[in-house]
DNA sequence: TCGGCTTGTGAGAGCGCGCTCAATCGCAAG
DNA sequence: CTTGCGATTGAGCGCGCTCTCACAAGCCGA
């Protein structure tokens, strides 16, 4: 064959593999998109052509035609640090690319923060993508919630955004996790308990505060040993010494994620307190993180990898035709280990 | 206005604002990609409609007409867990969204493992992509390496097969750094000395092994302690225990990446070994990881974030239509802190 | 005054594909 | 032998955009 370089370069098109099947462009296209109605005979003829010219259908110009482009796009307003930092995320997008493997889309990462924001936007509504998926939204990400008016969205966790009331999004009830996390460490004793919460522009970390304060005055014990850890490991440690440094000592401790956990301990540790036995420490998430530290932490279980295939699959049925559910809340429940 | 929900569903094309703004649509695209020829006030009109109307392009149809999506995929043929455990990948990500931040593409990101590979492989080649970047390559993703005959692409690390010889790759010299890590515990006085390796199925843990061997031959040393780390943190310790296992005491390890020393380091502590005292042990990557662990990795630093913006850099030549150069090695060197 | 030039603009042909609609072919019923 | 119907197939339009080319002004020197 004297198919060169030149010719591989500029694939083939519906065109070239007709031409070849000495068919109909429809009819390869019929081929192609499995469509009942073509001879046996026929679908294999074309199928050889196909199968000789290497030929694969142009996306762009198929999503031109069709109105849909067979893509799904993952946004996560954060940079790669926390991203990566964060093994939240990795059971987020496993769940999430578990499901769609299973589909006929495609997933597309988009770290969509700050600078970067216009442009994603721009892809975005482009036409680019038939749905998103949106994880760890801010207050401040307002461009998000206008997102929902050009294409199905689907968020994980509620949206801060007061516009977005009527988005669909998937999410546990932090209140009430937060709340039994500080509540067994309540019933295990504790006296004095403080929390390392997360950002303050994040429902997240907003509820679980909330949840964690109703604990303390059910049991008319004071909640004023509060620190912002960002949901970051280093934050987790600084945000206790902190606490510490406040001169009231604290038996129990709570703290919005894992990953700030396990620094949290660390601190502890450093400072000579021995965990769980001077402090008892609630982590929350059970990510992986909750094992990586040198006390395996007890902490409140999200089902982080089941939300992400949850979220996909939700797009999935938006995409479909389908209605979905506006909301939908997961359980939680607490995992006990060494730390409380 | 009454520019309503239907409307502002079908997204506003160039036609429309060429409407709205009294001009014909070649004007409107002129604008839009900033043609300097085009009279100012006419510009202005333009710009006006354009904001009014809400108009973004559809990149569907300009990448058909363009035969450019300015999209760049970076493929990554992991898992998930992999993906995110790793803070290398953390780095080269970054790096790789810094430099693309800068310019009109878009990074689409594909775990391109097993049954999704076909998929993904399709999406590439189905012009979806100007470009891509391929890091963490093993053997038997041939798949990739045939990825070249269809678009431009840099990879991160030399690719391992042999068909993908003339592949763009951008790499740091492992047998050297390998041979320099080791060498540095051999000037440290260990006498006996081991090595938990990376996957056999990737340069870098072969290249490693290579350097490794090296080192300990030139110094007359035997290199019979030799274990598997598949460069997972559990892997790594795992990779001591048996190295522990065989009965041979060593008082150096080698280990091909910090994620694993993190894991070796575990280990050895378990069974009572002190580190350094007992044994000196080296890392590789200088990846956050290194600071994790109970005792701080003296390690050999790769520049992981520079490497992953070199990648973009290069790539973005490559699309530009310069050439660059085939294959870039960059430099490594030796962090010392508490394990060596 | 005219031809040549630059500059800004519009008309129109695709880019590769899906989809509608009409055409064609058998084949059984009337 | 004609009619009708289902099963296949092909022709052609349109998706939204870029780009080439031709055209309309406005300007210069001759």
């Amino acid at each position: 064959m004297t198919i060169e370089a030149g010719q591989a370069r500029s694939a083939p098109t519906l065109e070239m593999v007709a031409a070849a099947a000495g068919v109909s462009r429809a009819t390869v296209s019929r081929v192609v998109n499995a469509s009942p109605k073509v001879s046996p005979c026929v679908v294999e003829a074309v199928q050889a052509a196909i199968l000789r010219l290497g030929y694969t259908p142009n996306r762009a110009a198929r999503s031109l035609a069709n109105r849909r482009s067979m893509v799904i796009a993952l946004v996560v307003p954060e940079d790669t640090t926390r991203l990566f930092g964060d093994p939240y995320f990795a059971a987020i997008v496993k769940g999430i690319t578990d499901e769609l493997d299973a589909s006929d889309y495609v997933l597309n990462l988009h770290l969509a923060r700050s600078e970067s924001a216009q442009k994603t936007l721009a892809y975005l509504t482009g036409g680019n993508v038939d749905g998103a998926l949106v994880v760890s939204h801010h207050s401040g990400d307002e461009f998000l919630s206008t997102l929902g008016r050009h294409l199905p969205v689907v968020f994980g966790g509620r949206p801060v955004d007061p516009e977005a009331v009527d988005s669909i999004y998937i999410d546990i009830d932090n209140v009430a996790a937060a709340y039994d996390g500080t509540r067994y460490l309540i019933d295990a004793g504790c006296t004095r308990i403080a929390t390392v919460t997360g950002s303050g522009d994040m429902p997240a970390g907003i509820d679980r505060l909330e949840g964690f304060r109703r604990a303390l005055a059910e049991a008319g014990m004071p909640a004023d040993l509060v620190a912002d850890g960002d949901f970051t490991m280093t934050g987790g440690a600084r945000a206790a010494r902190e606490l510490l440094d406040r001169g009231e000592s604290f038996d129990g401790l709570f703290v919005a994620s894992d990953l700030m956990a396990v620094g949290a301990v660390t601190a502890l540790r450093e400072r000579g307190l021995r965990v769980p036995d001077d402090v008892k420490v609630m982590g929350f998430d059970d990510s992986p993180a909750a094992l990586t530290g040198e006390v395996a932490l007890t902490t409140v279980r999200q089902p982080s990898e089941e939300q992400g295939r949850l979220l996909a699959r939700t797009l999935l049925q938006l995409l479909g035709g389908e209605d979905a559910a506006r909301r939908t809340i997961m359980p939680t429940d607490i995992v006990v280990r060494q730390s409380a």
